[in-house]
DNA sequence: TTGTAAGCGTTATCAC
DNA sequence: GTGATAACGCTTACAA
């Protein structure tokens, strides 16, 4: 049924030539009489052949392979940076393969374990916890690497992230031009740092100004969870004017919790949303929205890794970009100062 | 720097064995004594052997590689698709490469044959169009595959999708039970056979009840062209009481294009969304949605897959999932029946 | 400039 | 039940 593939000894002989030759012709390695080569093309051509990478792999050693390794293929914000990064290996003859940790310590262990297994070229991780207890294997495999988005305890690993102080500073500070005093964060998951700067960022500019603390809650990292703690929270305390939220799914789970209590925005209360979607357009309130340059930011990943690849020795670089607050509907000026408000449901 | 990856040769002599009886142990390919074994895995472990999986390759010629090829990692149904994928491979030991199209014929076909030259176990492809050009290579490397969502010409296909015909019926049914007699459907590229499909499901429902056809729109395949396009048709149109968005992009253009107009939803339009993302239920009016039952496909395109690969030889199966609609409060009764609205801005 | 042959790390086929 | 050994398809010294 599945008949052997065409190899590279099937196109030496329609062409007449060694084997040898016609790696040559095909790569580049050494130049090879035209007509000879003419005649290689045309038999490799004829034939389909396409060079097993496995073998070329094994005896070079040497990868055209980028491993991805995210937590959560569900969530936008990754695979948008798995696109980004996508386009960028693609002219370059480079495969991607990508995985998904769930966000489990051990899935992502045995994950970047089958995939190192590969002998890649290079990887990129978002590591599913500051801790990255599977970065052991990634030292063993001694593998060029890239970890973004998470900010990372290990010394060695080039970084790329957004500045999530400023992320959370730019969001707070416009909140407080507006006139909010009462603001309430929902942050996903406090055990990640680059949510925690999120955090430290907002809180920062209210201190600086003798403003009182915010509320701060912790919504967990999905949709759903997001949604149901945000409105325990709403349903037991005093509700605030303005929302800061320092993740896409927290945002998805503010707007749920807002909308089931008709609490309406910005009228009763400011939002500000974080990352940019086109779904936070196409809203009769669109959004406001710390945006991430995702684009950049993948590009950025292929950069230094690629760098790393061809063998770069500089010092590990820590990249951060700025985030971008994009100004729309879903903030306004407070109805009450003092904090109570209109819109109960 | 990069020194040698510890090969089954250095387990081999660790343990005091050949490296023939280090394969059978770990591969548990044929018996060995308990106590070698013991201390083959014992060896394996202490150095962190992971073995090549290149060379394994290479030698059984059967890689445990799934490639996957989607026109476009920013839409998140074909990424949901993937990631539904992944976690039934995942547990098999099978890796995933991914790569996009862009919609592009020649990426397709380029992108393709570079995943194809390292000989995967098997392929799952979302082609850019239904005539799918890039399908001769599939034929020439004669590799196991699975077409999903879109219809193909290919007699030989295996395909899974959605009964689009009755996706498009129950949205245009429940319209006309909410009242609905002029209905817009947005829909995005005709040139496919499963937009068409919809497309024919709601346009019969009407001709079934006598009706006179609805007015259909071709936005296109992308977010701001969908936008841009329902516009232009809703400023020079009278305006219909409802609308029937037949994929996720287009539904996020008919959002913008009545966001922008502040025509109210459903008081002046109902809408029906494709797709079911939790931003369509985040909203203070949440979208009635038609729902793909992405996970079962995920699982089912895998399950038919691995069929094929361990040799099953039935005739090409194509299988179509029913999809569900959730109804939700963006339709409702039409407020003048005869098709003039309240919500012109 | 081209051909020949070794060898990459593994698994499968043979002997033992 | 275990150990040599060949072979997978390719690239690259080295020989011609």
């Amino acid at each position: 049924m599945t008949e052997k593939p065409i190899s590279i000894r099937d196109v030496a002989e329609r062409a007449g030539v060694s084997p040898g030759t016609v790696s040559n012709v095909l790569n580049g390695s050494r130049p090879v009489n035209a007509a000879l080569a003419q005649r290689v093309r045309e038999a490799a051509e004829a034939l389909g052949y396409q060079a097993d990478r496995a073998a070329a792999l094994l005896r070079t050693g040497k990868a055209r392979i980028i491993a991805v390794l995210v937590p959560d293929l569900d969530n936008p914000f990754f695979t948008s940076i798995v696109s980004a990064l996508e386009s960028g290996l693609r002219d370059q003859g480079y495969e991607l393969i990508v995985a998904s940790s769930r966000g489990e310590d051990d899935t992502e262990h045995s994950r970047l374990a089958a995939m190192l297994a590969w002998r890649p070229a290079g990887l990129v991780v978002i590591p599913g916890s500051d801790e990255f207890p599977a970065r052991a294997l990634i030292d063993r495999a001694r593998v060029p690497y890239v970890v973004a988005d998470r900010i990372t305890l290990d010394p060695a690993a080039n970084t790329i992230s957004v500045d999530n102080e400023s992320a959370g500073a730019i969001g707070m500070r416009h909140l407080v031009d507006k006139g909010h005093r009462d603001i309430l964060i929902a942050a996903s998951v406090l055990k990640l740092a680059n949510i925690r700067e999120r955090c430290a960022g907002a809180v920062s500019v209210l201190e600086s100004l003798g403003l009182p603390p915010p509320a701060i809650v912790e919504t967990g990292g999905d949709f759903t969870l997001a949604s149901d703690r945000l409105a325990a929270w709403l349903d037991s305390n005093r509700q605030p004017t303005a929302i800061l939220a320092l993740t896409n799914f927290t945002t998805l789970g503010v707007l749920s919790a807002l909308a089931e209590r008709a609490i309406a925005i910005p009228r009763a209360i400011s939002l500000i949303g974080f990352d940019d979607y086109a779904w936070m357009r196409a809203r009769t309130t669109p959004l406001t929205a710390i945006q991430q340059p995702v684009q950049a930011m993948g590009e950025a990943i292929w950069a230094r890794l690629k760098a790393r690849i061809e063998g770069d020795a500089s010092p590990p670089a820590h990249i951060q970009f700025q985030c971008d607050l994009k100004v729309r509907a879903s903030t306004a000026t407070p109805s009450h100062p003092d904090g109570t408000s209109t819109g109960a449901g």
